[in-house]
DNA sequence: TTGTACGCGTTATCAG
DNA sequence: CTGATAACGCGTACAA
């Protein structure tokens, strides 16, 4: 079932059975209506390859993501849930490439494939190959997530420099004065990644500035870490009475390692993260937190990929985010942990 | 870069260079040398449509989930990630198409344009027609779930009913006697969805074989509705000692209910779910459960459709898995909820 | 409305 | 045995 066949049997050619479902040449009603019947009759639907290979547009984008085998935090699949979301209501199909590491046969097949009209790149780090390669591929491209020259590209990403500073002045005004921030995992943190970074900026910067004392560590992404994380500082600093976090997934082992220890957030012990509100709500107590609007930034991200396969000189597009910290149930004010009875 | 402008400036004939990249036929040391320099050159890849046109083949699966505007479970997360990753194993690509409604664009685009060689089909309904239409579009697919009328198609699925009744046959050998039943959400049961009534049918006889009294309730996929529901059970049901659930999402919910009435698990209260294993661990306390091993699925969905694929007259797979109940924390021996002092 | 060239890689066929 | 020629897959759009 080709449109050839659909030619044949409602007896016009090839091109006209074109012209009536594209609708860029006029075509009669009479025959619009034959050519309509037989299409309906046999489910004919046109060849994907074939139009992408005359149009030079596939209708799909790629969305990069981490290796599927680790496992994506809530935030991240928030962005692909919104980013996939977005796609269809521009009746574009999304085209999945579990690519973190260095030399990846998928993303080079997307990429080099020209399987795809754009790309979104989540998890972007500081130098990321991935972006020089997009860059010289000429693909559109816009990250979740921008490098360490971020005017040089389109991107879409939170203020982690500054949201991890807030949570520190947060903290602070409650009265904590030895303070930890727990990072994400040691080894993106190594592989230079951005929020890893940022918020150890920040976090350093806003500690400063409040002249407070303070330890940072990394945690992997996950809820057992989160638990081995919190004993050990628990152990090694016991005048810490706070957390700051952007390490979502490792949250929940958090809370159980301060449970386990007897204190009790927020009265013992106080947290302020960063995390999709989400998951912070589906804590308990919920975590006071800068809720990250994964959906916006997803679709944003979208409608800017959008733009510049449009037109690809579109100037690059920034959105960097700041949303205001949720008070819920995780901070308060300071208490020594030698003082509780 | 077309394979035509390597061939010119290789000096040689475009099927040389098809030829000296496929090795369907022997080319000389010596030119393929050459060509494989110019390639190299300037960093030529093959067009993906094209190939696809001639061939007949994507190279590429779809992957066909919930609408992403829902929040996908955590065990549906592990599904898409395990799929990925066995596709990316594999060297296919995975377009993703988020459709669970009736008349889907996205559904339509994937399968009606020939745009994937196979389609892997999530959260099936006893009657679907997204089933139906693959059929009928002659496109190989495996379904993650089944079906009212299974022999007819291939899929990986999870043993609900089974699962379920032996979560209520061990809360009854801890000696509950009263035990509700907290489904997945009432549109998804409404429609059909397997799951859903599996283990509605296997609550109902195992309840019957242990002479119970049962009651059964849907809920929605998320914590808030976890929380609502518990407590308006807790209400209605006095005698209620333990619950039984697919629900993973709304578990932390449960949870938090259970506790804000006053109720220790598992001391005054025990659950028993299904879920993630992975889930199931990072609550806390860890939730006892038949642990859906749903990467083992998802690799195994993706080598049935690759077999499917290779050749379309294999046989039907089928993979029903019912995993042994993980016991954690939450079941213990029952007390009557009036009994606590 | 119709005929036809085109986009690009593959492969059967023919020539050397 | 190596290299070249041409047809093919399918939809689009220009020229007639």
């Amino acid at each position: 079932m080709n449109i050839g066949e659909i030619a044949k049997r409602s007896g016009v050619a090839r091109s006209t059975v074109s012209y009536a479902l594209s609708g860029k040449r006029p075509v009669s009603e009479e025959t619009r209506r034959r050519i309509q019947a037989v299409i309906d009759e046999l489910g004919y639907r046109p060849n994907a390859a074939a139009k992408a290979l005359k149009e030079g547009r596939t209708h799909t984008i790629g969305l990069v993501i981490p290796p599927a085998s680790r496992r994506l935090t809530d935030m991240q699949l928030g962005f692909v849930a919104s980013v996939v979301d977005a796609a269809a209501h521009a009746d574009l199909d999304v085209l999945l490439s579990p690519s973190g590491g260095e030399h990846d046969r998928s993303f080079e097949r997307v990429v080099g494939g020209r399987r795809v009209d754009g790309v979104i790149v989540m998890e972007i780090r500081l130098e990321d190959d991935r972006v020089t390669r997009l860059r010289q591929a000429g693909l559109p491209f816009v990250g979740i997530g921008r490098t360490s020259r971020p005017e040089e590209m389109s991107w879409v990403d939170i203020d982690y420099e500054k949201l991890i500073a807030n949570c520190v002045h947060h903290l602070a005004d409650l009265g904590h004065r030895h303070i930890a921030l727990i990072n994400r995992s040691e080894e993106l943190v190594a592989a230079g990644y951005g929020p890893g970074h940022r918020a150890q900026a920040g976090f350093t910067r806003a500690m400063a500035e409040r002249r407070l004392d303070g330890v940072q560590t990394c945690c992997a992404d996950d809820a057992q870490s989160g638990v081995s994380c919190v004993e050990r500082l628990l152990d090694e600093r016991p005048d810490l009475t706070a957390i700051a976090t952007l390490n979502e997934a490792a949250t929940p082992g958090m809370y159980h390692a301060l449970a386990q220890a007897g204190l009790v957030v927020p009265r013992d012990f106080s947290i302020a993260g960063v995390s999709a509100r989400h998951w912070a709500e589906n804590l308990h107590p919920p975590l006071t937190a800068a809720d990250v609007p994964a959906d916006e930034l997803g679709a944003r991200a979208v409608e800017m990929l959008i733009r510049l396969i449009a037109d690809p000189t579109t100037p690059h597009g920034h959105l960097l985010v700041a949303p205001p910290i949720s008070l819920r149930g995780t901070t308060g004010p300071a208490r020594a942990r030698d003082d509780r009875s």
